[in-house]
DNA sequence: ACCCTTCCGCAGCGATCGATGCAGAACGTG
DNA sequence: CACGTTCTGCATCGATCGCTGCGGAAGGGT
């Protein structure tokens, strides 16, 4: 089985496709979803609408790729924090990991899985869907690992691992908020580093 | 000095303008400014576009003018608040009233002054900016609060006011974002009742 | 060198965007 | 009732929206 030879030949693209998604996720992050218009995207992606068309589909599919992209790279830290040892541990790298992210000094500010599509007209309530069950993985996944640090003693027993996982992750989006809003850094890090000296808050 | 008879007579508005403004916040906070098209609001608010044109000057105008309405409607318990007497009191019932206000049975989900225009296209960022600016006065007004505290002996004299009010409006639009993405009331507030518990967090 | 396949530039699609001009309708005032 | 003023309904503006058809260009396989 020669699955492996897909395209029967032809002309190559004349772009870099990775290169091209990059830019594009970058136009999403910080213009959000609707307002990143066609034209935007392809003069940062540095193609014409036909190439975009003929390799990502169409717009949703773009940001769908995008948000991929995005998972797999600027947020990724999330699932590095979720090996962490300890649920202190866990929840300190993720806000340190959202911290550094939405404050790139080069770069977006903000979350993309926040201000990609939060409210929107019903033309884009497909972004917008995308982004809740994005969100509400992590939320998920943060949860299921503080579940497994109660089973393991590291977390008391009557701690109550959802509540700390919407406790996390409350914290981590209000920090993409006030990084949108042009909040620094340092003040977000020594924030988040506040509320870790009281941790678990229950 | 008769400045009280400004128009001098003509035909009366065929509708009632606070009404019309109230249906425009609606659509603005479950829309955002992007997502929510002249026909939508005009739609909702019953009248034409000349009509709202002659009334409210134009889309942006007409989005301030529903952020100024929200803010002394479902947001008004941000002003409440900070007349509690103690800190504490004051943090609890800024969650209470966003936990509320975020999730209310029926109308949107979330705030408008996250949701409304968090990340835009260029043309949108006269709206942006406002809601940056909206955002940054509720930070201000907290942290003076608690700077207040710090001078009235009830935060200790250590305590951070700047960091607390971070804190407080983290969380807050933390909570903003899981009611838009669906997050039940009591969940929500469960979790802002765990963040009370360990106050102040440093 | 030929052919087949894929990709790209150009032009333009219908729809919708925010925003207006205009003429007549509807009122308070004299 | 006549007038002056304001508001409204209709039609439409140019621009932009996301998206596509088409024909030629540019490659690889044989």
């Amino acid at each position: 089985m020669e699955t492996k030879q897909r395209r029967p030949t032809g002309r190559p693209r004349g772009f870099d496709a990775d290169e091209a998604l990059e830019r594009a996720l970058l136009v999403f992050w910080e213009q959000g979803y609707e307002g990143a218009s066609l034209a935007n995207l392809t003069d940062a992606m540095g193609i014409s609408t036909t190439s975009m068309y003929a390799t990502f589909g169409n717009k949703e599919e773009l940001f769908r790729k995008a948000l991929e992209r995005y998972t797999e790279g600027p947020s990724a830290y999330l699932a590095r924090a979720l090996d962490e040892p300890t649920a202190l541990g866990v929840a300190t790298a993720i806000f340190a990991g959202t911290v550094r992210t939405t404050t790139r000094p080069t770069g977006p500010h903000g979350c993309l899985g926040v201000q990609g599509a939060l409210a929107t007209g019903d033309s884009s309530r497909g972004a917008r869907d995308l982004l809740v069950a994005w969100r509400d993985s992590g939320y998920s996944r943060i949860r299921e690992r503080f579940e497994r640090a109660v089973d393991d003693g590291d977390l008391p027993p009557e701690a109550n691992p959802a509540l700390l996982a919407r406790y996390v992750t409350a914290l981590a989006y209000g920090i993409a908020v006030q990084a949108a809003s042009g909040v620094s850094r340092d003040e977000l890090q020594d924030m988040a580093d506040a509320a870790l000296r009281t941790w678990p808050p229950c």
